[in-house]
DNA sequence: CCGCTTCGATAGTGAACGTTATCGCAATAG
DNA sequence: CTATTGCGATAACGTTCACTATCGAAGCGG
């Protein structure tokens, strides 16, 4: 019984694995699993137990790996946020107008919604965990300013290159396109049917249209 | 040991109390009590017995009293979003621009983040709760409507007021400002600096601005 | 090929949880 | 004043959980 293999190994490379190269999969078979499990049934919902056993490992092998429980939550949400937030930076960047940067942005976010609607939750449950425990909210809130940071340069690149001037500091827009997008992502999932796919996009459109003007004046 | 008191009853009237008022008192004791310890403690983390104790009771009457502890905890939610969103109503209702009425609604709103962050912290949960259990699913998504709906209302009644003409349906626009309250509210819960009190006042104003004008073309 | 080191398996601990069965006691009706 | 009804107290149950002490095995340096 040494691997049931619910979670597909990287690879069970013919060839012998280093100590280090053997830790790392470990390491990463059981950040997969605890993806599966906290997505499935939220961090109170998902044991250890079933997140070892999903990666085919006991729970031994995930406290020599991770500090606890809170730990490998708080690894995996970093490397999860990191990651999705790159994708929305790439959606963005290479759109050649403001309007369409808007709707590109929009776009990707919604069918991120649809698609991982689980991860989203996740990140719900982050938030609130980071916002109860004052130990873990400077972390959340790190996080946070990272999203914001990157926002905020999409704002400023593109004030740059078509030559705007904001309404409002480059800063508070990227704290108000951030609440919006979660807050639609938040009614989209309690109720699909009353949020319309083209929704952000409009809106965030308006958003821009009013917040912008040309440079001269 | 009748009652330590934890949570002062409404009164224990000198006169003896029928037996309808007596349960009636109870459940609101309760109800108090978990309020208190949801919001102190979250869903999972407060316990039934806590709750009991705070309210002076055992648990048994709090399972005489409701189904168990999410019954409990979906009725305490109901109650809390009807009152919140009266105020937010009353609090706009009654100004005389479309600019005001926006900086109004958002100055109630940020206030209530201020005072009672904990409440919001167990808005979050009830969302995440009913997002995950499809048999609450239906019950969030009626609040969200409820909430909806009284916004769209409040929009309506201005463009009727002011005669305007809207470039995106009510309803939609509707769901785009509840989005933005409860995504301003996640950081500036997350992290207070990040969030200047006036922001959502201005957006709102940017936003309604883009999204309306004069009726007459 | 050997001895040392460390990773991961196993089994187990103690505590906390939600829930329920049982029963005393007080409020009502006759 | 008595009989009845049902609310609420008590205590215990069964389950589940995060976490740890111990030990075998496998990679590592020589």
């Amino acid at each position: 019984m040494r691997a049931t293999d619910t979670v597909a190994a990287p690879k069970p490379t013919a060839t012998r694995m280093t100590r280090e190269q053997s830790k790392a999969n470990t390491r990463e078979r059981l950040l997969a699993a605890a993806r599966s499990a906290f997505a499935s049934s939220g961090f109170h919902g998902a044991s250890v137990d079933e997140i070892a056993s999903r990666a085919g490992f006991s729970t031994g092998a995930l406290y020599s790996n991770f500090d606890g429980k809170e730990d490998l939550f708080l690894v995996l949400m970093e490397r999860e946020i990191d990651e999705h937030s790159r994708e929305i930076a790439t959606a963005v960047a290479e759109r050649p107008s403001v309007a369409e940067r808007a709707t590109g942005g929009a776009q990707r976010w919604m069918t991120m919604i649809e698609r991982e609607p689980e991860l989203l939750l996740l990140f719900m449950e982050f938030w609130a965990y980071g916002v109860r425990d004052a130990g873990v909210r400077p972390k959340v809130a790190a996080r946070f300013a990272q999203v914001r940071r990157l926002l905020t340069q999409l704002i400023e690149d593109g004030v740059r290159e078509f030559d705007l001037q904001l309404a409002l500091p480059a800063e508070q827009l990227a704290v108000a396109v951030d609440a919006l997008a979660d807050g639609i992502a938040r009614q989209k999932l309690a109720d699909p049917s009353a949020v319309p796919d083209d929704l952000m996009g409009r809106v965030l459109g308006l958003l821009f249209s009013a917040a912008t003007r040309p440079a001269g004046e």
